[in-house]
RNA sequence: GGGGAGGUACCCAAGUGGCCAAAGGGGGCAGACUGUAAAUCUGUUGGCGAAGCCUUCGGAGGUUCAAAUCCUCCCCUCCCCA
């Protein structure tokens, strides 16, 4: 393909090209490119966010590059040490192999296994010694750390920040250093890591890498990035009616945002939909085709269709779901709190009392309020807490 | 090493002997409304089958009828000086 074309593609939708004149000149040499993408070893969930990158990183692989994946079990392994950080805990190789295993199913769904390459970095950190790593460091100074955005204004805040963070950082960019990489790809809050990984690859006579961030997709508050952290994240191998229903609960105003960075419309169909949005089309019937869109990536359109007929029926006609979670009961008679603690409508039984005091609950339809309800168990019925958890009851 | 300021629930943050299961905000949950799990408004937000009790304000002890609050020791963070 004309090197132009490609170029053309590569940019697509990303925030930067840290330069664009030396991924020209990248691509004219005609080799595949090795294209690095940092992963977490904890093995989180691959969310609608981080495929943004995935899907940028794939269309390198259409293009003829490789993926290089490197898997941070080095930093998973040792924790972190301070004790300071609860998401970061410390990982067995077991337990770094089964996270392996259980992204790679995931990150298939967007990425050609044939141009990957997984890498663990504790491959090469591992060997550093305090002699190579007192090396390492002294390519950099904190001035320098410091002008990161995190850091700065954690250090104006007087937040603690730990040496070891400041070490990560660089140990990144040692990454870059031994897979040899040329282009590496991410989010733009990653932009520091990646710039500083240029910096000490020209310290070890390596040629820089190109940088390309993509940007960071908004999660379901619609203010903070999507992040596991923060809990507004929407996974790639939820169920089809979770991955349905969460995109339905966007805010209205991200709408775009989402058609833009979540599908790979182009831009005379995004414009379309920006129209329909501007002439007061219902903003529901494009969060439904967006969510429709979505299901049938990571799903299939069988299922996706389905999602929305599920949506439909359950929040907008105000009818069960097609599949109830069972819960069978042997006594003939229960004490309603103690019914929807079981059933796992409610986490406690003070929960379960706060539902039925705010007109939460249902029983076969009709609304419960008395929190001492003994409830007879002679025959099914269908319980509904809040708008989305139901369980059928059964005597046993 | 010396001096100072701090550590409160999911997060931020008030409270400096009883009225404190702990103000306020964020987030979460529920209800109303609707176009939807949008927006907006209202309510609610430790646990235990009533009263009452139990656990929770960095940790361990102590004083007191009573401690987030006072005392002792310890751990952690930040600032200034060296």
């Amino acid at each position: 393909m004309d090197i132009k074309e490609q170029l053309k593609i590569i940019k697509r939708k990303t925030v930067e090209v840290i330069k664009e004149e030396e991924l020209l000149d990248l691509l004219k040499t005609g080799k595949p490119l090795r294209v690095k993408l940092g992963i977490d070893a904890s093995g989180p969930d691959i969310h609608l966010g981080f495929a943004v990158v995935l899907r940028k990183l794939r269309e390198f692989q259409d293009l003829g590059h490789k993926a290089v994946l490197i898997v941070g079990d080095f930093t998973g392994k040792i924790g972190d040490p301070s004790g300071r950080s609860k998401t970061r805990p410390q990982l067995t190789d077991e337990e770094i192999k089964k996270n392996i295993k259980k992204y790679s199913y995931q990150i298939f769904k967007i990425l050609n296994p044939d141009r990957t390459e997984f890498r663990c970095n504790s491959e090469w950190l591992d060997k550093l010694t305090a002699a190579d790593i007192v090396n390492l460091s002294s390519k950099y100074t904190v001035a320098r750390m410091l002008e990161r955005d995190d850091f700065s204004i954690r250090y104006k805040k007087n937040k603690p920040i730990a040496i070891h963070e400041l070490l990560y950082s660089l140990f990144q960019a040692y990454d870059s250093i031994s897979i040899k990489a040329d282009v590496e790809l991410g989010g733009t809050d990653q932009t520091f890591n990646f710039v500083t990984a240029r910096d000490i690859q020209r310290e070890f006579g390596q040629q820089p890498q190109v940088v390309i961030t993509m940007p960071l997709l908004e999660g379901l508050d619609g203010k903070l990035k999507m992040s596991k952290s923060y809990n507004n994240y929407i996974g790639i191998s939820e169920p089809p009616k979770e991955i349905y229903g969460k995109i339905m609960s966007l805010p209205d105003n991200l709408i775009m945002r989402y058609y833009e960075l979540t599908t790979d419309l182009g831009n005379g169909e995004l414009k379309k939909i920006r129209n329909r949005l501007k002439s007061g089309e219902n903003p529901r019937n494009l969060k439904a085709s967006l969510a429709y869109r979505v299901v049938s990536m990571y799903h299939s359109e069988k299922e996706a269709k389905a999602a929305g007929e599920e949506f439909t029926r359950i929040f907008k006609k105000k009818g069960l779901p097609e599949e109830i979670p069972i819960h069978k009961v042997k006594a003939k008679k229960i004490w309603i709190v103690k019914l929807l603690t079981e059933a796992g409508l409610a986490s406690s039984n003070s929960e379960a009392r706060r539902l039925i005091n705010q007109g939460g609950v249902t029983v076969d339809g009709g609304k419960l309020t008395d929190e001492s309800y003994e409830l007879e168990i002679k025959k099914e019925v269908i319980i509904k807490a809040g708008k989305r958890k139901f369980a059928k009851v059964i005597p046993s």
